[in-house]
DNA sequence: TTGTAAGCGTTATCAT
DNA sequence: ATGATAACGCTTACAA
């Protein structure tokens, strides 16, 4: 590989000449530039990124930590392709890289291993539930003066940096949404509270039936665990409360779709017989039959600001803000499940 | 941050004798051994990966590129989620980390830059096209000596590392599904031919018709570009060869679920009045109304075997086994769609 | 405007 | 079995 040292000799400087230039730095003689410039060409040289990371005590890179997901491969999800889609376009402008990071199931969470190998300047964390654990975890991480992010996640109690979405006010917008086509008796079914947004749906749901002066049976709050099959299994129960609930909120789209063909199964039709609201607007809600109603996640900005401000506070690029604590607005995307024509 | 240095001085040793102790190299008493590892606990010292990577002249990352994707966010695919998934367990393994780089719509495919800047130590190139200026960025990449593999994607005439999965067998098995289900007239909806794959599956598409004796009218071979959309508008040429065709063989699920939809809003039903078979056997295909039968192409392993063929390369950790051209096996899943009880 | 030289924190090769 | 020491290729004062 050529270094600068051959750059140097074939334009007739010195090493810290060629490693001006190639910076911008300091005032230079265009001439100068140019031999230089000119010698790098003909050599093809490029800086070495390592040397460069090393000399500036910084990697150029940004991790990414993505939670194990046990059986589901992990990507499959819609919610960290668009994330990680956002934070890939951002650290980009900032002339960063990405580093991926995949958690194993059984390593108990560490999340300062690639903080103090350094080969990470910062980070964004994905889908870290709320286990004391993961608290103590982070606990380390924020008290080591490292800086992270975390997306989609909200620890109460606890000032950290994160990007999260209105979960509240997008649940509420659903149950009203439903509400409004005549329903009446909105059964949920949720995803595990350990992701605050599951939480923070569950009170959107209350706030838009309390609202509406409706009563909640407990037996209508039911918890599946965001995959298509518990949604299908949620079926089940849900028949048996078919006479009593005309609607279902579902914590994410493949819960719901699940849900759906669940239902479908024994003749009860999302769209005719029961009025059914999704979340995530996935591309699965454009798939199902019927088209899904959803709550609309920004989870493509989500990433982008997450990596954004990480970013910032590393590279120095902005004034320091302080907390960032982002609630990213949701939205309604009416679509045929949360019709109810019988 | 703790350097190596005060860990020497803490433990009495020198900084090689550190060094050693973290690298597991040569005989040493177990005792300066343990002195060592103490002192390195007492300080909390961790080896600083970029000084290693630069020592060792290794960066210890693994390039993946993906493609550009205009629209559809980068990783919305199915098909990406698992190849990076299947890329990612493998590295880990080797102590690598995954470092990923998305490729801009505009900017010139140059391969080589990631090469050059030395920042990882090969690569896996996923959604490669075949044109001449992809090809000519690879050779240029070959030519150097870049250690490389592509996933899903051949590349006719070159000799190039590549892992990919046997389309055509996979279309031949579809294809035949369908014939045996009783259908005669089997239109095929196909992707871009820059993909080799789908010149593959054309191809067992033609070989299943043949040794069943059936012609293909050329009306019945259309093209989308794996979108939901394209298969959606599909539909309309598709509606008009009604009374000549009885099945479809689609490129992916989504095409094939987008197909569905647009014909059922003419009445023409999947799995009833004509069958549809798609590829990829996605998440999609489950949740699509009726389920899809679907060529299960296992990209998590694909993403791994390419990952495991590269690293053996640059860590020498396996003999050199020459040119690597994996295809692996595709199967069928057979589901509903590809019934037809009219 | 450019050159000199001191790091940066390791690895790896010699000695001892 | 352990210690010196020369790389590694760059950034960045400081000097000139």
């Amino acid at each position: 590989m050529v270094t600068r040292r051959e750059v140097a000799v074939l334009a007739g400087v010195s090493e810290a000449t060629v490693s001006r230039v190639f910076n911008g730095l300091g005032p230079m003689k265009p001439e100068t530039r140019d031999r230089v410039l000119q010698a790098a060409k003909e050599l093809d040289y490029h800086p070495n990124a390592i040397a460069q990371s090393f000399a500036r005590r910084r990697s150029g890179n940004l991790g990414v930590v993505l939670p194990y997901m046990p059986k589901v491969h992990l990507f499959s999800a819609y919610y960290f392709s668009e994330i990680l889609s956002g934070i890939g376009e951002e650290v980009k402008e900032h002339g960063y890289d990405m580093l991926l990071t995949l958690l194993s199931p059984d390593e108990h969470i560490d999340y300062t291993h690639m903080h103090r190998s350094q080969k990470v300047d910062a980070c964004v964390i994905l889908g870290s539930q709320d286990t004391p654990e993961q608290r103590e975890s982070l606990l380390q991480l924020h008290e080591q003066g490292f800086p992270f992010c975390l997306v989609n996640q909200h620890f109460e109690g606890m000032a950290l940096h994160e990007v999260d979405a209105d979960h509240v006010h997008g649940s509420l917008l659903a149950v009203r949404h439903l509400l409004e086509e005549g329903c009446r008796h909105v059964a949920f079914l949720n995803g595990s509270p350990l992701y605050s947004n599951s939480k923070d749906r569950h009170e959107g749901y209350r706030k838009a039936m309390q609202e509406a002066g409706l009563e909640i049976s407990p037996s209508w709050l039911l918890e599946g665990n965001y995959s298509r099959k518990s949604g299908y299994e949620a079926a089940d129960k849900l028949w048996e409360l078919r006479h009593e609930v005309d609607a279902v909120f579902a914590a994410n789209d493949r819960m719901a779709i699940g849900l759906i063909q669940g239902l479908r199964e024994r003749g009860w039709i999302a769209g005719r017989d029961f009025a059914v609201v999704g979340c995530d607007d996935s591309d699965a809600a454009k798939l199902s039959d019927p088209p899904l109603t959803s709550i609309s996640v920004p989870f493509y900005e989500m990433g982008r600001a997450a990596a954004r401000s990480v970013l910032a506070r590393v590279t120095g690029s902005e004034q320091e803000d302080g907390l960032v604590q982002l609630k990213l607005p949701t939205g309604l995307m009416v679509r045929q499940s949360s019709r109810r024509n019988s």
